[in-house]
DNA sequence: TCCATCATGTAAACAGTTACATGATTGC
DNA sequence: GCAATCATGTAACTGTTTACATGATGGA
């Protein structure tokens, strides 16, 4: 009977579980925080997303009247709770287990499309771009353990382990562009 | 003046690069056959969507004579290849670099939602699907391997590396938890 | 011959982005 | 008091999925 949860509207309302009695600014400021750009968390996307869940019973709602400017301020219901318990806990698809996206990796697949001098100058761009991120979540683990927030703490260390993974993966990549081009030179 | 390249665009033309001339369909056949579900491959997104790059003249078509069902043949037109090279090349943005998004992960962030003994079964599912993920990689690695597919071999090489990171990651979350119950009990 | 599935498509529904609008609040 | 930006929203556009339709082809 009921839809399944997209993986935006599970965010959301985890999201507002973290942080309690919210606004809708508030969670759109998580999105936009985000390290990973998967979400824009743009007002047109959040906004509306709320009203739909609180048509749905997930999400209650009181009016904000400490300011002037009006806004509403979002709870999870008892309902919400369990919706967002479904979207977690297993049986977990291969949309979740399965292989993470990475535009960078759809890219090496075709790099053969490129002049091999420009393969070189995409491996190194590459390496210095997943560097900047490692740096980035290096912040970020550094705050969440701070904050004593255990489970942002964790999904930030496995970012982490990602882009550590990516960076073993891409010099390996460079490495075997170099013998390539030394068997074609020889051959 | 031409519009930024989608990752699905993109995609596209690199298949239709690679397997030369083709039919929609057989482009198709390759996103459903993709081990990551980042896109379905649905009829619905790549037929609109190789007629959208043929009116661009980034793909030329010749109609299938060969058989009585119609369809068209597709190549990669020489605009076509510059926009591919532009879309592969550098400079990455960081949608492109930036950590990749991961359902799994994401579902980490809030497992704090789950009642404690839920979280241990999460995160045992969450090992055996990702093993079941590498064997299907392994799988892919042979074949691309046996293939000679250079290209396809290293992108199936990032998968792994990612995958691998992400089960080490999940057994540290494991003994995390474990660690947490402990002193939950000894406080 | 008949049934499954291949191959080509189309249409409606839907979700998310961009861009805009508007009033509130804050800092100078 | 004025400018910047905060906060709340809306509307149009775009792209993707789901579901359907239809004829071709191949194997029993």
């Amino acid at each position: 009977m009921s839809r399944t949860t997209s993986e935006l509207e599970g965010a959301v309302l985890g999201v507002i579980w973290q942080e309690g009695p919210c606004t809708a600014y508030t969670v759109r400021k998580r999105f936009v925080a985000s390290p990973s750009p998967q979400w824009s968390g743009s007002a047109g996307a959040i906004y509306p997303l709320v009203r739909r869940l609180e048509k749905k019973r997930l999400l209650a709602s009181r009016i904000l009247t400490s300011t002037k400017r009006g806004g509403r301020l979002y709870t999870l219901s008892s309902a919400g709770q369990k919706v967002l318990d479904e979207w977690i806990k297993p049986p977990l698809s291969p949309m979740v287990t399965g292989v993470p996206a990475d535009p960078l990796r759809t890219r090496i697949g075709f790099l053969g499309a490129l002049i091999p001098a420009r393969r070189r100058t995409f491996i190194e761009a590459a390496l210095r771009g997943n560097d900047v991120e490692i740096q980035t979540t290096l912040v970020e683990i550094k705050d969440s353990r701070e904050k004593n927030d255990h489970w942002h703490l964790l999904a930030a260390q496995g970012a982490l382990a990602c882009l550590r993974a990516r960076r073993t993966w891409l010099r390996a990549a460079a490495r075997s562009l170099h013998r390539k081009r030394r068997a074609a030179a020889a051959g």
